[in-house]
DNA sequence: CGAGTTACGCTACGGGTCGTAGCGTAAAAG
DNA sequence: CTTTTACGCTACGACCCGTAGCGTAACTCG
């Protein structure tokens, strides 16, 4: 993990000069934010994001080296707002955290900034690099946890110790983690379908049962 | 679907004037691939397409309006390749599909424009419309042809019939066809790992079984 | 306190892209 | 040959990029 220069790793106490005002740095990524929501991917500049920060633009270009690399951090603490109460089984925990997902994935900044930074990043090792720390091992921690939480009520089997079970169930971790996440972006930005309850009901028995079992449950 | 003056809807028998090159609009839409895959999405230039293309930049905006009709469209004809040979049994269609969207994923212009212009038609319906009918619909098709398959073989239980029969197979139509094109696009893209066969194993195994049945299988 | 160090705002700049207008020419239909 | 459309070329204003230079502000250390 190699630390930039960027934006604040933390105040390093033992510096000497002026301080990087955090207020500054939550203005600029509060003014990217809503920049996004009104102007769209295509549309967002560093100097209208300046401006709404009344910021100089100097500014912005001595924290972040480019437009990819603030959107992220401006995207990447929404992501802190995902949590995975304990509903008591499985099953309404994956329909929360889908809810939840998809409810973020709704809002306009994250729908329209996401894609575009992994679009970017499939070009940029440094970016894909950011995106991973910054937005998807959040998201992975919350598959971890369910999953475990799962084991430990039974409703899945315990891994297989050993090497080779850690293997697998690494494997399997990443597969849970890409149809979830996958199923709901793809729903939300792709189809540009809502996810609401029904569908969370629909997703998450198609999850925990598989296609074959579809359909076999209560018609509403 | 209202009907653009852009591209080549037909060639219209009976106009007068000098008719558009079909050649220039490959020889454009390959350069359009080819800067994609040296320049990535945001390299991407008008000038530097034209220039490849061995064309005039006011050619191509006589065609497409902007950056974004230009790519989709550009990429859009590498979705034809998609097939759905008939393999016998509902598994092996499912693995074959993913290998193949996989693959098509795996290519540099589809990978870094597919993201680009998803995220771009967030703020623009009419992209939205394009990518729509251009891209979405002709992998559907698949899906719809698998599914049917599938019933014919007595491997899903038919539709039930009327209206809401109607209804709810369009919604599981839609939820598979989110599931697999999400789960492969989130793998790919994001995740940045391959869809090889062993991961189309793992995923058509809980696809088709659930995650209660995964792990069950051979370790292999 | 003053010296050193870093952050910030401001202005200005060269370089690049955008999308369009204007014009002359090329290729089709009648 | 006339009409109509497509094409290439040039030029253009508008905008954004990312940086340099400079004066000032804020904080640390001696």
């Amino acid at each position: 993990m190699v630390a930039r220069m960027h934006h604040s790793a933390s105040p390093r106490k033992g510096r000497t000069g002026r301080p990087r005002s955090v207020e500054t740095d939550h203005a600029i990524l509060h003014a990217t934010r809503a920049a996004l929501v009104d102007l769209g991917w295509g549309g967002l500049t560093m100097s209208e994001v300046a401006a709404r920060a009344g910021v100089a633009k100097t500014t912005l270009y001595r924290r972040w080296a480019n437009k990819n690399e603030l959107v992220v951090d401006a995207v990447a603490v929404l992501f802190d707002e995902l949590e995975l109460p304990d509903r008591g089984c499985l099953q309404a925990d994956i329909e929360g955290v889908v809810l939840q997902f998809g409810a973020l994935l709704a809002r306009p900044e994250t729908k329209t900034a996401l894609m575009a930074v992994v679009a970017e990043s499939t070009t940029d090792e440094a970016l894909r690099e950011r995106i991973r720390s910054a937005i998807v091992d959040r998201q992975k921690r919350l598959v971890q946890l369910g999953r475990s939480r799962a084991q430990e009520r039974g409703e899945l089997p315990a891994d297989t110790p050993g090497e080779e079970g850690a293997r697998t169930a690494a494997r399997t971790m990443d597969l849970i983690f890409d149809v979830i996440a996958g199923a709901i972006v793809h729903r939300t930005l792709v189809s540009g379908e809502p996810v609401d309850a029904a569908w969370g009901r629909d997703f998450t028995a198609l999850f925990l049962t598989g296609l074959a079992g579809l359909g076999d449950g209560e018609p509403g």
